[in-house]
DNA sequence: CTATGTGAATTTATTCACAGCA
DNA sequence: TGCTGTGAATAAATTCACATAG
């Protein structure tokens, strides 16, 4: 059986875990591993295993009682459930160093992000290319509409973040992601990721004893 | 008054989003404010007015009631709380391309990191120097005791992530920031943050609506 | 006998709603 | 009046515990 429709509301917590299991079971595939239980895999990802089996549980089921979970089969599974099977298009917006850096990162690929088009404010950086993608003016984001994009990714000064942002939330973005260490607002239909290395970075201390 | 102890156990919640709290204050400073109300903070860092009081609660009373929070005041005392006002020694681990990006990223200065050490275990590395900062052979780590390290920072090939931390923690770190792309193990008294920018892109496309 | 899948119980986190101070 | 600080109420997430299937 396989991908039964309950209607529970899925918790956000349970699809911010998916990506993690999914990575502990390519893991434990690449170490030559076939069949895993849920134990075996909490160990990989530091969950408690009955977490693993619930959160699993809200989308089929996808285990042989007495034995275990077939990876393969599993990680294909939570590929269909994060719909990482189907190709998604998206633009850059920024191409300064954090947007190159960006650019070069492999794992827009591996989960079937291509990126289709690159944008700067910069006159000196229009026209070039980086990564075989041409920067355009960043005055013709919202001509994207008639190209279908699903993705928006920021990686402009703060300053200019929101505003950009309303600009690709225009251009018809479904999700964007901001690496602009602030916060953003889009419409509630719209999913924006805010990734800032700095806001994991500043609560470590905290947990470090005074010695 | 200030930094009251009450006898709650404070929400992890609470301390992953003080960190964003005090950026929005930096951000609101930026603009040239002093005061600023919850529900004005709100609208910086999209969080509800009342989980920010109830957050700030935990550690003392930083507001003026019906004025609202001194912008510089407030950012003083979360730092405080976050432990961020301590200068820390840290050690990166694997000098390869995400090593030298993570020893170049300005937000260790900022929250009074200080990387005073560089492993890695290539021969060909050992010896030369990123950012002044002379690179050893990696099987010196556990020396490094008699330094008092605070924090290790992983950014080594993901086979060799956890026999890395155990390194770390025999060498005495209290905490531990994680760029290898698994989850890693150690000790409950040593914090382990693990970064990996794949955790937040793959769970994108599921908030996707198919169209 | 082993390990899943899942209601029920419990724990944790968020939001309400209002007393109390400036 | 305006906004904080906080118990009480609510909602969300986790864990327990066990019936059930291989």
């Amino acid at each position: 059986m396989s991908v039964k429709f309950k209607y529970r509301r899925i918790p956000d917590e349970t699809i911010r875990r998916l990506p993690v299991y999914l990575r502990g079971l390519l893991f434990s595939s690449q170490m030559g591993y076939k069949k895993i239980s849920s134990r075996g895999l909490a160990e990989f990802v530091g969950v408690n295993p009955c977490q693993i089996r619930k959160d699993l549980s809200y989308f089929g089921d996808f285990g042989k009682r007495g034995v275990g979970y077939d990876i393969e089969k599993l990680a294909r599974e939570i590929r269909k459930i994060l719909k990482l099977d189907v190709v998604r298009s998206a633009v850059l917006v920024g191409a300064g160093n954090l947007g190159s850096a960006v650019l070069a990162y492999p794992g827009f690929k591996i989960y079937n992000f291509n990126i289709v088009a690159a944008f700067d404010s910069d006159p000196k950086k229009i026209g070039k290319k980086i990564k075989d993608i041409p920067i355009e003016d960043v005055c013709n984001i919202t001509k994207l509409k008639r190209r279908k994009i699903d993705l928006g990714i920021i990686a402009v000064p703060r300053a200019n973040a929101q505003k950009t942002a309303d600009e690709l939330v225009k251009a018809g973005v479904k999700a964007i992601l901001n690496f602009s260490p602030c916060y953003i607002t889009a419409p509630k239909r719209i999913k924006v990721v805010t990734i800032d290395i700095a806001m994991d970075l500043a609560r470590l201390p905290y947990y470090m004893p005074t010695s």
